[in-house]
DNA sequence: CTGTTAGCGCTTTCAC
DNA sequence: GTGAAAGCGCTAACAG
């Protein structure tokens, strides 16, 4: 193993100091290093093939230059979310570690790693409207600047980066509406046992009666577990509605139920049906048949916007505007609300 | 800002020296404490709230403690690689790095960030059947600990893990035709303009007809590019085929335009015509209608096995036993594959 | 404007 | 078996 090439040793080859080597490195504001000299030192650095010992600099500054994201890796929402935070971190030369949902390695875990140096801050992916009063006071002890991609809705000191659900409703509704001219059926999905929706639903659910009520419509909800599905009471319930008629379901799994439903009835989307789901869950509305439309929550963006308040946090850049971030979801059209003139499939 | 906690105050606190406080958090081996002190120092950190400085124990030993995963992120089968690593660093007490596709960001960079000694290993998924010298050069000339998922599986010298091709495909075979006594079809899709299989594809094709030619079955491929389809194409062939028929597509997308060119011809998936897929790039092959039967790729398991292995090489275990890793395929049945008669759909 | 120097907090060798 | 001390490589404060 060949000895490590120093910061000294690139100050000796060029003929300055130390000081002068990191000046040139860093560009450092206070000190003014001669034209001459600098090119020396970058001559030098190139010749030795020199880089910084990041332990060694995030000892002195103490500054890891590393943020962590936490979240499911089950969900591949969270890759997006990534995405856009690693984005965000390459621009600004910080760098991600990733942690996720381990065995009982609970959240307090990711607080050490903060006592311990190894990040500057931290971004959890939440689901909507997740919220965690004793995790909040862990964070605040600590003084860990933390920021939550789609928790902590009602908590207007929680920095967070959410989605409008209520817009997003409005885009779906004015859309579906718009194509096929029929009052859209809401289609609501709940997990669990007991109807318990969270905040996102509720939102989404309460965006649709008010939408409804603007255009004088009356609101039809059909309301069914995730789990547990009974094809009957769905074949029932859709086998009763009047054709053509036009769904919109909380949730992309509600597509598929729909879809599954239909095609035991012998009813063709895009036909008798269109439908359109409210979210990407599933992350297959694309490739279901037909493609399903959608309004869809822009996580990439919202991980990168996310990282980069996290970034002017830790960098006491913070412009003391509201902590929270609103992104608009994006409306996604596709064939499942085609009528069947404009490309939709030949219905031979 | 208090000031920090360091060895020295626990040292202090427990009224021993700091060597002795590091030898207790470290078990350091060749160093024996009493059992009295080593309490005293245990509850002197309990007491204090000390954590080690990462980085200050990074630039003492040389060693980051961190390895590097880079990957696409648009990929959501990056994600699953991403949860087997992380899985295996948290078990080995390790912190992963987040790269990605960006800008052109090159690969080189991440040798910097191994030169800056950020890193201690690293690990990419490489699209399959990747092999890039140049690279592998800069790996070597670097000293760079390296796993790669998925790629160089022509290169025996080069570590990484991989999926054995041909045996996936005679898993999807042998279930295929034992459950529909078909002869099954091959549905071949490849993307660019020209044929140009790649690694993974080219086993898969010579898989299928060594398997149909063991069963004395003569092999029936059909093979279209995966962009610009043609849909009329599809029609005619697949109006062409005796009904029913047993598919099995090398790419979920195949699954996907199988079922769009069956609904257009009014064939029923399951009593038709019976479909699997050989992949689930997509990640939707559940969530089709019928869902579809595949054989996937257990990207989680891969990245776990790449992770422990890199760390070994990083730590020094590593058995000198042979650089790749063969990891089996794993059949997933749905209904796509389901003789009516057997809980698939009622066709009423 | 440039060079010297004092640590950052830890581990590990070396005396005791 | 235990404690003292020498750095790891860097940056920032301070002299010159």
């Amino acid at each position: 193993m060949t000895k490590r090439v120093t910061s000294h040793d690139v100050a000796k080859r060029a003929g300055v100091s130390r000081g002068v080597v990191s000046a040139v490195i860093n560009g450092t504001p206070g000190i003014r290093v001669s034209e001459e000299k600098r090119r020396e030192v970058i001559k030098a650095i190139q010749e030795l093939n020199y880089s910084v010992d990041a332990q060694a600099r995030s000892m002195r500054t103490g500054r890891s230059g590393c943020i962590a994201a936490y979240g499911n890796l089950d969900n591949p929402f969270f890759l997006q979310v990534l995405q856009g935070a690693q984005r965000a971190c390459t621009e600004r030369g910080y760098h991600l570690l990733l942690y996720g949902y381990n065995r009982q390695e609970s959240k307090q875990a990711l607080i050490q790693l903060y006592n311990q140096r190894r990040i500057d801050g931290l971004l959890t992916k939440d689901v909507t409207g997740f919220a965690d009063e004793e995790w909040l006071a862990s964070v605040r002890a600590a003084g860990l600047p933390y920021m939550s991609v789609e928790g902590y809705p009602e908590q207007e000191e929680v920095p967070s980066v959410l989605l409008d659900y209520g817009a997003s409703m409005d885009l779906a509704l004015d859309y579906l509406y718009g194509q096929t001219g029929l009052p859209p059926v809401y289609v609501e999905l709940y997990s669990g046992s007991a109807y318990a929706p969270n905040w996102g639903d509720r939102n989404r659910r309460s965006a649709y009666e008010a939408w409804m009520e603007r255009k004088g419509l009356v609101p039809a909800i059909w309301q069914q577990p995730d789990h547990d599905t009974d094809p009957q009471a769905w074949d029932e319930w859709l086998g009763g509605l009047p054709l053509p008629s036009a769904l919109l379901t909380n949730w992309s799994r509600g597509g598929f139920l729909i879809y599954q439903a239909a095609r035991r009835l012998g009813l063709s989307i895009g036909k008798d049906l269109y439908v359109m789901a409210a979210d990407n869950t599933m992350r297959a509305n694309a490739y279901m048949v037909p493609p399903l439309s959608s309004v869809e929550i822009p996580y990439v963006e919202m991980g990168e916007a996310a990282a980069y308040r996290l970034l002017d946090m830790i960098e006491g850049n913070h412009p003391q505007a509201a902590s929270k971030i609103w992104i608009p979801a994006v409306l996604e059209p596709r064939e499942s609300t085609l009528l069947a003139g404009e490309g939709g499939p030949q219905e031979s």
